[in-house]
This record gives structure tokens, sequence and C-alpha cells, in this order.
DNA sequence: CGGATATTTGAAATCTCTCAACGACAGTGG
DNA sequence: CCACTGTCGTTGAGAGATTTCAAATATCCG
């Protein structure tokens, strides 16, 4: 383990009240690896024996049942994840595989549990971590449950707008695929929720998307900060009452939600 | 706040490891309430000053949405709720109201954080609270997208009849249109569910549904503890192979999925 | 009993999925 | 350079699932 990949993670929100010898105790066990695009890192079911940092590239993490396949989040760096089974020694209920060429750093599911007891700062931040992935997946939920197709499109394009830093025409990050069993519909359905959008000033051009007009589109869309998380990750402004909507741990799961 | 009530959850995994004189702080603030029925506890989007408790009765966490509204979970005793929102010091994401009279232990969210704090074994089991909640939601968001109305009620039947011993004739613990919610569908569908089941050897007589062919059932719902959560709340075997099937905390989030 | 609420059923509309075909595109190898 | 191939995205048609609205029936509770 080289010390600047390690400084990677070191300003985590996960490691920050932690004492450089109980950081460097805690990733004793750790490695860097790479992975090539369309690897998988690990299947649900399986028991989970590290902790996963994405530090560059694309994880996608996805649930199967009866041959049938649903992506659960997409993550981007700097990212962790299967945190919940690492703290409860359980095993994962989702897989996990690149989408694209990407550095991982897998640090020991048991050295993070004993840290855990020996380092009270860090055991909050364990749980404050947890907490925000799971406000996260409430969130999900309810996307899932309340709105439609179109409308989950709508608030994705909108979410995109906002982590773009509010460009007219946003770049879709994955292949439409993959959006469209993130979004919980299938690729042909996407086609049609987007054809749907057109009347509200949505115009696809490939991965470019222009939103001409928002104010319609946003109408449709009712984004919310019950269901939407629209902050940028790590652009978070610093005046308190933004951090009173978006606090800190929950910015830190970056999942893109469907 | 009498010690009766205090004992009642002196007993939860989340205190298993607190000194007596750390409980009693912790829970200094505290005071034990009684609803009636539809009494609404917290809307989504309030602040949260308090980590509920229920002792007696039903709870139900739901999500809103432009005039739908969505069942997140029903909740029976004993039971934390909104955890993750007093972590973080955030506002709500559900609205909490009683499906029926309820008793409820309410604890200060500032001195849970600073016991958090101040008490290292607390953290961990607050951490592993947490992450069992996750795991709920990520097993709830995978039977919402990979599972058809018919196949959520198949296998919430399925795990009712588990948790009620295995009887073969199980009984409704709610309204269907709460269980509708729950499941993700209209009372309606949920109706035409129960009658595309009569297939299956499933009949229904008001809150008494009859199993009586499980086999095809089964066959069907294709249960596994990968969606699903079959493990009847205090009633885990002690056997090393169960535990960690289920771990305790896992357990310990006894929300009742849809 | 009466009235309110819950549940079921029917019919139509809407949404979503499946299957199939087609065009666009990139990479390969002749 | 150009067919060949495979993947991806779109489109159409039909089937299936789900929702909505309306009405009928059942159940609960005072």
């Amino acid at each position: 383990m080289r010390d600047v990949d390690l400084n990677r993670i070191r300003g985590l929100q996960l490691f920050a009240g932690m004492s450089d010898a109980r950081f460097t105790d805690a990733t004793g066990g750790a490695f860097l690896q790479n992975f090539p695009a369309n690897a998988t890192l690990l299947y649900e079911g399986d028991p989970v024996d590290f902790l996963y940092i994405l530090l560059e590239g694309t994880v996608e993490l996805q649930g199967t049942w009866k041959d049938k396949e649903s992506t659960l989040a997409i993550l981007r760096p700097i990212s962790t994840f299967i945190l919940a089974a690492v703290v409860l020694d359980a095993n994962a209920l989702m897989s996990a595989r690149t989408l694209e060429k990407s550095q991982i750093l897998m640090l020991s599911a048991e050295s993070l549990r004993r840290t855990m007891n020996e380092d009270p700062a860090f055991a909050v931040a364990v749980a404050q971590e947890v907490s925000g992935c799971y406000r996260g997946l409430v969130r999900s939920i309810k996307n899932q449950k309340l709105r439609s197709g179109a409308e989950r499109l709508a608030n994705y394009l909108l979410t995109l707008q906002v982590r773009q830093g509010g460009v007219e025409t946003v770049t879709l990050p994955h292949e439409k695929r993959t959006l469209a069993s993130l979004l919980g519909m299938t690729a042909e359905n996407l086609s049609r929720a987007f054809a749907t959008l057109s009347d509200y000033g949505v115009e696809v051009q490939g991965a470019e998307v222009k939103l001409a007009r928002p104010v319609p589109l946003r109408r449709l869309a009712a984004p919310s900060p019950l269901l939407d998380n629209h902050m940028p990750p790590g652009k978070g402004t610093t005046g308190k009452a933004a951090k009173e909507m978006w606090p800190p741990s929950e910015r830190s799961c970056s999942a893109e939600r469907g």
C-alpha cells in the first residue's frame, strides 16, 4: 500500500476523527486493486471480507432474482460500499461489478470491526456513514413506489443537471440500458420515457440531453429533498442551512439512484 | 419514567453493552407516551428530536409525494424507528403514525448522540442497528423492483406463515388497504392478486388466509434470504449457521416489508 | 338497525413489458 | 477500403400488468 493511495481516503468523513496511528492500524491489511471493465467483485450471497472503496472508475451494485436483475446503485469515486455487511459480518445482499476500468481499495473487514470497537470516534463515523446510506435508500424506495417511469427519469435528469453544474445540456454518464435498470424500467421503456419528456423540452442526442424548458419539466418532476438528493457530491456549501439539509455523511454515499 | 418501562428496552441489542450508569444517563430525558389509533407522531420533513421505541401497538412509516402516499414499513413491538435521522440530526424522510393504540417511548435524540460519543460500545451498537435496517431496505427495494404484485403477496404470505409459527392458515395483521400500500399496489389490485393466488391454493376468508398448497405457492414465490427475512423476530435459533444467516441486529429491525 | 368504512368486482384507460425488426456504430479481419 | 459482426438504441405491435373510476357487497361499530 503506497501512502499516496491511503492519503486519498484519509480525508473521508469515515476516517476524519481518527488518529494517524489508528488509521495506519485499520488500513494495515489493505490493498489496492485494479479491475478491468465488467469485472465482478462480489456476488450477492457471498461472505464479505473487505470494505471496498472506489478510487477510480465506476461500480454498479445490482440485485438478482429468478433470472431478472436490477441495478440498485451506480457508484463514482470516492465511495465506500458494502459497509453494512462489513459491520454485521454478513453476506452481501447485492452483487458488485465494475462498469469501467476501476481502481478499488480493499480494507480488511475484520480489522475495521476491531477498529470500531477500539476507536469510539470511528464507530460514530461508521454509524453516520451507514445512516446516510440508509437515508439514500429510503429516498430510493419512495422514488420507486411513488413515481412513474417518466417522472423518475425527469427527476434523474434534473439531479444530473445540478451535479453537472447547472448546464442546459447534461451528459448521461452511463449506457442507457444501465440507466434504465437503475430507474426501474426496461431499455425500451426508457426510450419511450424520453419520447414522453420531449413534450417538456427534453431533447436527446446520444448521451447529450438538452433540457430546453426547465419550468414545465420541473413541474412534472416535482423534485423534493425528501425523495431526491440534488447536492453535487463534494460541492456542498458551507452555510448552516445547507449543512442541515444535506448532512455530510448523507452526501458521502454518492450512489446515483433509481 | 418508571423503571418497569425502561427495563423493557434495556434488553434490546442497542443497549446491550452499556453500563447501567450510562443507560440511566442516556434515558434521562426520556418519556413514555400513549397514542390513540391514527395519531401522527411525525411528518416527513420535520426535524427529529427523539428516537422512538414502540413498546405496544402498531406504527406505520409512510412516504408522500404529490398527493400519493405509500407505506414503507409497519412496525410491531419492540422496534426503534427514525434512528438514522437521530444519528445525523436530520429531518425525517418518512411520516410515522399509529395504526392502533400504541405505547411509545421517546428518547432525547441529543442525549443519544452524546452517549454515542461517550460510550464506544453504544456507538458500535447503533452502527449495527442501522446496518440491519439498511439491509432490510435493500431487501425491500429488490422485492419491489424484481417481483410482480402477486409475487410480492405470495412472499408476504409465506413470511407471515413463518412468523406465525408455520400454521396452515395465517391471519393478516393489518387492513388490506394498508397491506396493499405496503406491497406497492392499490387495494383493488391486492384483491386481484389474491384471486390470482387462488390458483396456488390460497383461500381468503376475511383476514384468515389458508395456504392449502404450499409447494406450488413456494415455487411461484421463490423466497430467498437475499430478498426476504423469514426469521420470526425473537425466535432466532442459536445455531452458528442460523446466526450467520440472520445476524441479531438484522432481526431487531422488525419492519414488515413491501 | 343504520351509517360509515372496507373490500370486492367490473370495465375502460394507462402503463409497462416482451418480442421482433431495424438502423447506427465501432471494431475486426480480409 | 469494405464486408462482417456484435452491441446498442430505437421503433412498432401485441400482450400483460396495473391503475382508475364506478358500483355493488361486506363488515364493523355505535
